[in-house]
DNA sequence: TATTGTTATACTCTATAACTATA
DNA sequence: TATAGTTATAGAGTATAACAATA
């Protein structure tokens, strides 16, 4: 069985990033999360007050689909949406939304770790600025 | 604005995956074809009466799934699914499936060349390894 | 005029269960 | 018993268009 794909590198990239998100995805489900909630926990508690469209920028979610999500994570009393600009919402976490990204941020780190100890040493440092060149938008 | 997901190799791993994977569509798609179906069309094309079950295990698409997908490959004529084992269906390309599989190829090798020039030159021999040691799947 | 948030909608991808027929 | 293919279905994720309110 000839798998011809295996010596491109954008294919690898996919079925790696697969598995990986697979993985991460049965860890941070035991919180009741989803990684992207997981995400925007994170990144909502270093930002506070950030908007839903700046947050969605970040994540490359399209306003639209950001508008279920932040709704859900507020109508579990994860994070609040407070009226900021007039048009914009400010985001933040509540104390519950606080106290489950720090248990959502030890699952990912742990995995992250393991992830990261997976990868042969004499390859290890080079996995990140090698992604990070395929990545075009780590402009900010 | 702090992206506190930046180093993490896992994330970079989806971004990057994301980005490269939505980068071929629009090449691809010029051609009638989704990513999915050129990477089918590619196998078939060097595993010749391989089955439905057999691809999509190559490929992680369970069996439920790759029925639509293989019949739309064949009512568009591009693929013919033949009676082998009795239950099993051997999958091969027609000629004009063989045309369209090579366009593809020639569309996909590009990309793929492409991006691995992106890749900083002192970096870029160590991606696919380490790419590989974070699928699991690389057994066969 | 451009941006924010919203609603509605559609399409793709993926996952599961249940069925048949064959090995 | 296990496997191959099929059907039906449900859940995510993603994309677009249109609208109201605000900058």
């Amino acid at each position: 069985m000839r798998d011809p794909l295996l010596h491109y590198p954008g294919y690898v990239l996919r079925r790696a990033s697969t598995a990986a998100m697979a993985e991460l995805a049965t860890r941070i489900v035991v919180l009741g999360l989803r990684t992207t909630e997981a995400t925007i926990l994170q990144i909502v508690a270093e930002n506070p007050g950030i908007s839903q469209s700046a947050l969605g920028r970040m994540l490359d979610i399209q306003r639209a689909n950001m508008t279920p999500i932040a709704a859900r994570l507020e109508a579990r009393g994860l994070m609040r949406r407070l009226p900021s600009d007039g048009r914009s919402l400010g985001l933040e976490l509540t104390p519950e939304g606080q106290q489950l990204a720090e248990k959502a941020q030890a699952v990912v780190d742990a995995f992250e770790t393991e992830l990261t100890n997976r990868i042969p040493p004499e390859h290890r440092d080079h996995l990140m600025p090698a992604l990070l060149a395929l990545w075009p938008s780590t402009d900010g």
